[in-house]
DNA sequence: TGATAAGCGAGACGGTACGTCTGGTCTTCGA
DNA sequence: TCGAAGACCAGACGTACCGTCTCGCTTATCA
């Protein structure tokens, strides 16, 4: 017997089913509010940006705001998580080359200022509030995870790997997975914001060679 | 002839030669304000920490903080900072066996909640603050970066990697090292931060052989 | 064409025109504050008096207290330009009775220790600002100057004084009105602040003597 | 048997007898601060003059200001009171024309921007502070009341009014002085800051003929 | 001549209030 | 029922002064 919640804020702000009374929250009051907060992550950065100036920006009122989103932290997760769905890996032929439009793409992103700023900042947050960590996993990690895991899958396909040998579900991401998914974003992570140095041709052909000439010996 | 600027906020904020004129600065008040902080960091952490709180934890006027820093921030870099201090490199014999121990440390120092809460904060900060990027990095990134150093140089003394080819400064650290330390550190904080997962003994066997498996390919 | 200028700070700071948007201001705030007003210069006199003293005394956020009121100087001209509402000249019979009876209430206000602590300071502040000046003239001076001329108009009606031969409008106040009250209210202020002696019976009636033997020799 | 009391503040800082050990008090500051106080009052008025303000533009630490006078009323007490050491009332021949003139010389004073911010200052604070009043009534006041016992003792000489009956020391002043005096210092300031309006020819002279006019009548 | 004592400048100190801003909530009206 | 508007409480912000203190130094008197 599964007691079914009303969730207050739900991922996606606006559903709601259909038959239910009263005034249909507005869409467009969404789309406007989560660029507004773009906009004013831009211009004023995680710490400057506010909820009321979100609001003004929008058109809308602050109590529209908190209807849908609790607060600043999950307002700016979705607003900066739609970037993420621009994700894409093509097919460049190697695993190789795979890699390293991987990181290249990763790259790209943190050179958003939206991005910069907002990243950092919600999963500093999120090391105290366990529900945003999972906001965060369900609407960024995962999006980014998603091409470490084609990569892979691509690879093998070509041969370029063996065959996983463990029984797992399918798409779930095994141990050696999440290696080196957290080293490919942490490292270019850690290059761009904290090193604060360019994600360069250079760098991205060394960094390569070192996750594949280590691949092997991580499988064990 | 180099011009001494008069620095207001130094990274040692009681300094001041001791012949100026007026009361001296309180030496005491510093330690307090620093401990004060990081148990702030502890109970509230970085978004619930607020200048006002420090001051009365501290049993110091709002003044006295400010007069020493200039502002939230850079008062945390001050106050996590010094838990880079205690890190340190035993020679365990071994390349494998050091970077191991690289990594538990790191690991450890981000299991403190005042580390937690406060890196990934002041890293997000400092993307709009140049100031800030470089007092962190003075900090904290090169206190962590010296154990790379170390290491690097006692493997080569052991014989395990070659003599570096260049011929820059013995200290300061070359393109590997550079790329090395983007991936311990990244690798490190993404696994204890954004994935959320233990770095335990399986995790870091891993990706110890990752690293020394692709080192030699990286190095060109 | 007149634009009408939206004042920010309306003499009644709820005021408002009843289809204004959003929540209307709570009269009952109005009121608590205006009272915690008084008691705060009652008990702390004017350079004790704070804003946020008011604010908790009244239990409400000095948002509240800045949006009906630019500073601490129109917030007390306010409190205590009630206190001036209450003063009434009963009809005594004859001249001499009314100036002493004026006197007297002029007297009573200024043994109040909100009033005495309040008055002098805003007069003081207002050499300085115009509008504070303004402010003061028509919530205190103008409630004062009703009675003189409110007296010398029973005194017309009686015969006691000869009409008035000028034709301004009726109830501004001719040159002698103005000379009048500034010797009463003067006198008796300066009686009880300046000198700081009880304006007691005989001073009164020595007063009341000079000012009616005087009277005629200034009307030219 | 009277305990000489240990003056922290005397009237006249500076004073301190002359044999007494270390370095004697510079006369120079004295003069400085009360200066800078009057040039201070000048630019910002009695709210806008801080202490520390008044120290740095008389070249002095704040200390010596504080050595000298308990606080902010006191100094400006002080420094405005030498402008009252200016008044003088020569003889014009006749009791209307010594009434005229200590009229004017009040009302010039007014319009002094130091003296008008300062002393409805001064006198509002005094209002809950005994000592406070006793020095602005013996720097100030007493100097005003001078006036008007002159202007009296003149007009019995001229013969122009009775000599007074009652045998208190001469220069005290009776009932009736201190009536003329609060009649005439109040009406002067009342006009000036209360009201607003200049005292001009036309009032001064109406004001003369009532006051000459009343004083046969309240002398009984 | 040297001890003693007070004055002096500078500036840090613990406090308090300032007036503004933001966070979330609540209350009104109109759609 | 929603949405816009805006008032509400709470409390942090960074600054300004307050009046006191702690320095190192100077300038007197007295022994």
């Amino acid at each position: 017997m599964v007691a079914v919640m009303r969730r207050r804020h739900p991922l996606s702000p606006t559903a709601g089913r259909p038959g239910r009374p009263g005034r249909p929250r507005s869409a467009a009051a969404d789309t406007a509010i989560l660029e507004a907060t773009r906009a004013a992550l831009v211009e004023l950065g995680w710490s400057g940006l506010s909820m009321s100036d979100v609001a003004t920006r929008a058109g809308v009122a602050k109590t529209t705001l908190y209807r849908r989103w609790p607060g600043k932290n999950e307002l700016v997760v979705d607003a900066v998580a739609v970037l993420f769905d621009e994700l894409e890996l093509p097919d460049r032929g190697s695993l190789a080359a795979d890699v390293e439009g991987v990181v290249r793409q990763f790259a790209a992103l943190l050179e958003r200022p939206e991005a910069k700023t907002a990243l950092m900042a919600v999963v500093a947050e999120s090391t105290r509030d366990e529900a945003l960590r999972a906001r965060i996993g369900a609407s960024i990690v995962e999006r980014q995870k998603r091409l470490v895991l084609e990569g892979r899958a691509r690879a093998q396909a070509r041969g370029e790997l063996p065959e996983a040998p463990e029984g797992g579900p399918p798409g779930a991401g095994s141990a050696v997975d999440d290696l080196v998914f957290d080293v490919i974003a942490g490292a270019v992570v850690h290059r761009a914001l904290v090193s604060g140095r360019p994600v360069d041709t250079e760098w991205v052909r060394r960094f390569t060679a070192l996750l594949l000439g280590g691949l092997g010996a991580a499988g064990d």
